[in-house]
DNA sequence: CTGTTAGCGCATTCAC
DNA sequence: GTGAATGCGCTAACAG
């Protein structure tokens, strides 16, 4: 068993290739400042002793340190890890490392882990940030920021808006034949949830429809989804429209337990949490996480070789995905 | 606006306290090697500075990064959030940094992943790895390694252990008249999946039960389960076991298809992925994955204080969580 | 093109 | 107890 040796270090490179350190330095930061053969004889040292640059010890020299951080209000909610999954692809593909925080919802928790990181990172993405925007602004003034889902001017942001495909979502249940749909809310406080419902709202009145709003019994997402589907069977809506894909299945099985078959007797739209785990029946509302983490990435890395926090608002259009949930009404 | 100017170094906070660079840097090191009234004075003079230590330098000086990583094959399966996030509290407890990597699966990915972090991390948390045994330890030769699911004689460890659970589950279908069951695996090449499979069968024939293995047709986590469900409703089988929710949410669907509702006509045991997302409803096995992870954060801190990594193996027994979905066997 | 010099911000010997 | 000096590993002018 080797002892953990510690790695090599430039200097020792420098003496098994016969230059002087700041050549291997070259080498690495810089190869096109060195004669090719140069090079190859360097970094062929190198990979004898199993060199690797010290980030750190670039980054003490540079300021540029090559990571990032990535903050979401829960990393356990479903709509974050496609999100952090896409946002990781990119980050690599740069070579940047990225830190995750996990907020827990908590503002103060959130500004720590921020502060916790900034010595350490060139940029930071805010997802869904539940900071105020004063906060926010202090962040964005030390080092560049691009937000996610939030809206604030004069930052970079990429936002994902749904309103479109709520539209789109109930002209099709109109064309469907139904008249009278529901809306299932996900936690009473949600800003999401209540931006949804105002959208559906101007939606179902420029198509005629009316909309009730479930208002939503505590517990879990399931639940609340499970006790709104019972409620939902025993009223005239033949559609429903629910806060997500937990939900939604929630939705599903309380209507299956008052004898009510989805798209059969009534029908369900979702809007997507769970891009890969395929609630793949589901006529649903893509959510384009993914599209958002991976933009946001690289509109970071192009502030962070613009050198400058380049103010844009990017929006991401979600898209209605018509699959097998939702059917012609039936009659109640 | 105020430029993006530079954080305050440790001279600017020496030369408003009017002490040396090395008392500051004591004061926020070593407080006890100076007077108490010193360090009052040198943090107050930081406090109004906005000094904060530069984590890069002291990593520089001392060898010590404050980061951790932590390395999932895919941070998009359910699985992985729940861990996650109690190892980030954890960590977040003992003020360290945890960069996050999702290997896609991929053991080269994997392998260069850690190489990638390896230069900016105490010690690495490697969750289900990839990477064959060899090299695994090559890796833990060079600094602390826990792994998470993954047993390597020589290594810390903490590995969780469903068998119990498994056996308790056949227990108590047993105890509910179930002659007959089904077990619903999970990818076709899934080695946890198969270790349940091989679990159950010896705990089924212990029980005296008879257990079916419904081969998976390809398609998604849900759409195997659905077709299961509908072969399994087309069975002599009284109950199921899943591999995990959403192949049981597929599952219930296609059972439901076919008429057969849970747990009237038919028992359902899942195996928990989402432990907050709340299919509540659902007779579970827990996966405790959350325990895993901090757990391993704890380990993985011990070993950092240690100086040297501790071998040790960890068990967590699963838990059987009895909930809605499963009764009294129905005659078929 | 390549060697020389200085310094990034901090911790840590030593003296005092 | 506190100040002075040295070095962590690397990059960045500046020469040559």
């Amino acid at each position: 068993m080797t002892k953990p040796s510690r790695p090599p270090t430039i200097t020792e490179v420098a003496l098994a290739a016969g230059v002087d350190r700041s050549s291997v330095s070259r080498a690495f930061s810089r190869p096109d400042l060195l004669r090719a053969e140069t090079v190859a004889a360097i970094r062929a040292a190198a990979d004898r002793l199993g060199y690797a640059p010290n980030r750190n010890a670039r980054a003490l020299s540079t300021g540029r340190h090559g990571n990032i951080a990535l903050i979401v209000p829960d990393i356990a909610d479903l709509a974050f890890p496609p999100l952090i999954r896409a946002a990781q692809l990119e980050a690599y593909r740069a070579g940047l490392c990225m830190f995750i925080g996990s907020s827990e919802e908590d503002p103060q928790l959130e500004e720590r882990l921020v502060a916790q990181f900034s010595g350490q990172v060139d940029g930071v993405l805010l997802a869904s940030p539940r900071l105020p925007a004063e906060a926010i602004k202090a962040i964005a003034a030390q080092k560049p920021v691009v937000l996610i889902n939030r809206d604030i001017t004069g930052l970079s942001r990429v936002l994902v808006d749904a309103s479109a495909a709520l539209d789109a979502a109930v002209a099709h249940l109109a064309e469907l034949g139904h008249r009278r749909i529901a809306y299932v809310g996900g936690p009473p406080d949600s800003w999401l949830s209540k931006t949804r419902r105002t959208a559906l709202i101007s939606a179902a009145t420029l198509h005629g429809l009316r909309l009730d709003t479930v208002t939503a019994a505590s517990g879990s997402l399931y639940d609340i989804g499970w006790t709104a589907g019972r409620d939902i069977a025993r009223s005239p809506a033949t559609a429903v429209l629910s806060f997500n894909d937990i939900v939604a299945q929630g939705v599903i099985a309380g209507l299956a337990a008052n004898g009510l078959a989805v798209p059969q007797a009534i029908s369900v739209v979702s809007c997507e949490e769970m891009p890969a785990a395929g609630a793949s029946q589901l006529t649903t509302i893509g959510s384009r996480v993914g599209d958002a983490g991976k933009l946001a990435v690289s509109l970071l890395i192009d502030a962070l070789d613009a050198g400058e926090p380049a103010e844009a608002r990017h929006v991401l259009d979600a898209p209605l995905l018509v699959r097998g949930s939702t059917g012609p009404a039936a009659a109640r």
